[in-house]
RNA sequence: GGAGGGAUGGCAGAGCGGCCGAAUGCACCGGUCUUGAAAACCGGCGGGCGAGAGCCCCGUGGGUUCAAAUCCCACUCCCUCCGCCA
């Protein structure tokens, strides 16, 4: 949630930016008019309830001074009052909930830094390693998903009998790998990074308190049964792990990371990037994640694309680094990164990994905060987080790149502790 | 899934429908004393909203009442036992 003061203290400035993300001002005047008339009702509210609390302690008096007649009197003006009062409270309880509403679906305020623009397209490049196109033999410029299929390490047509269309299955050095993927990011961040293992079906309140509920239900899976909800990445518990929370500012940076699958419906998707691995309903992530302090935050974004992307270099794969414009930017983020990986067989940059910088908005609807140190009080802290790995694209980047003209896949040097000695996957 | 017990401040733990945002102990912070520390003593010590007066928070939500931590209902979670089971 943006914070409802910036609307009262700084509302120019806050509109503005929030239509950089393209939120409809009415909404935003719609927001200021709900604060402004909860803030009325709730003065009134509360001045009537002082009176009826005021009134109850003198019932109770009168009664211990054996008063009778004043005590009834007293009660009778206390019931009058109250029933004021309850209406009052109706009213403002009515009110509070369709801003809290309209609040959970208003987006994040973008940081000034990001960049304009309104698509994907307008997204800047900031640098590109380990490309040269004209270094990619004919033999690399098979798609995965036929070299998965010939090599026998990733079987689709069973996914599907299985679960149906955009699942997956890995076999034999195929399922090696993707778990050899997970354990290299682990290995790669074990030196900063607490590993977790959450729960991935997770409540509604664990659900809102990242962002995606209320608004993007239909993009995760549900189950009624339980109402509990399979968790689209890492993030979700994660963030939720300090939730109703205060931590001491000594603490901070908290740097977390855990390996989950994640499940996404894919609901607004059909039919795009959905060839072999490209789109998938579940597959396994490597999250980092971090609380930090306000100041702490844009060290902290970098240190995770760093990360994120360092593991992508040592991996020997070809990728770029851009950076989100304003108008591509998701509902929570703040500012946002995302590094794509070259595919040479496929002939694609597929995004591996979305490094997101959230600033107060997830800490305010999870409610985080922090104790500073230095002055009274408490603070929200500041969530940011990021893909260190996602399997299936970088799998799929990987034995493209890794193919030799004979069909096999080499084992990349980053890999080989996982592979119990293999060197090379071969047709079966 | 069945039966029973429980949920109060960082922790432990009192709490009669009104004088309870809440005793007491521990922990913690400041001070006195001390060469320093400990002990002792004194003081402080939850969070949220609000410009303020003030209001709200005793698991959560609802109800009864002039008045609810306290009574009633529902739910959640924890503990014990039974059942099932990686």
């Amino acid at each position: 949630m943006i914070d409802i003061r910036s609307l009262r203290t700084d509302f120019e400035a806050t509109k503005a930016a929030l239509a950089r993300k393209k939120v409809d001002p009415a909404d935003v005047d719609r927001a200021v008019a709900l604060d402004g008339r909860l803030r009325d009702l709730a003065t009134q509210r509360d001045e009537l309830r002082a009176q009826v609390n005021t009134l109850s302690k003198q019932v109770g008096q009168a009664r211990r001074d054996g008063d009778a007649a004043t005590g009834d009197q007293l009660m009778a003006d206390s019931r009058r009052l109250g029933d004021e009062e309850s209406k009052l409270a109706d009213e403002a309880a009515a009110v509070e909930a369709d801003l809290r509403d309209l609040l959970l679906r208003i987006p994040n305020v973008p940081s000034d830094s990001a960049p304009d623009g309104d698509t994907d397209a307008d997204n800047p490049v900031l640098r590109i390693q380990n490309y040269a196109p004209e270094r990619f033999g004919d033999h690399q410029r098979i798609p995965h998903w036929e070299i998965g299929a010939a090599l026998g390490i990733l079987d689709l047509e069973r996914a599907v009998k299985i679960s149906g269309s955009m699942f997956s299955m890995f076999r034999g050095p195929g399922a090696t790998l993707a778990r050899a993927l997970c354990q290299l990011a682990l290995d790669r961040n074990a030196d900063a990074f607490e590993e977790v293992r959450p729960p991935t079906l997770v409540t509604s309140a664990t659900l809102t308190a990242t962002g995606q509920l209320p608004k993007f239900a239909d993009d995760a899976y549900h189950i009624e049964r339980d109402d509990l909800w399979a968790v689209p990445t890492a993030e979700v518990p994660l963030t939720s792990l300090a939730r109703d929370e205060i931590l001491d500012e000594a603490d901070l940076p908290t740097r977390l990371m855990a390996y989950t699958p994640c499940y996404r419906r894919e609901a607004g998707s059909a039919g795009r990037d959905t060839r072999g691995l490209l789109r998938v309903h579940e597959f396994d992530k490597v999250e980092i994640l971090a609380y930090t302090t306000p100041e702490q935050a844009p060290a902290m974004l970098d240190e995770l694309v760093a990360r994120a992307e360092g593991t992508i270099d040592a991996l020997g794969l070809a990728y770029r680094v851009i950076e989100i414009c304003v108008g591509d930017l998701g509902q929570s983020h703040h500012r946002s990164y995302d590094i794509e990986v070259y595919a040479p067989g496929c002939d694609m940059w597929l995004e591996v990994s979305s490094v997101s910088w959230f600033s107060d908005y997830q800490a305010r609807r999870a409610n985080i905060r922090y104790r500073p140190s230095e002055g009274k009080g408490t603070a929200l802290v500041h969530t940011l987080n990021g893909s260190a790995l996602a399997v299936p694209r970088v799998w799929a980047a990987l034995v493209e790149t890794y193919r030799r003209d004979d069909g096999s896949v080499v084992v990349p040097d980053a890999l080989r502790p996982y592979f119990r000695g293999m060197e090379r996957i071969e047709a079966r």
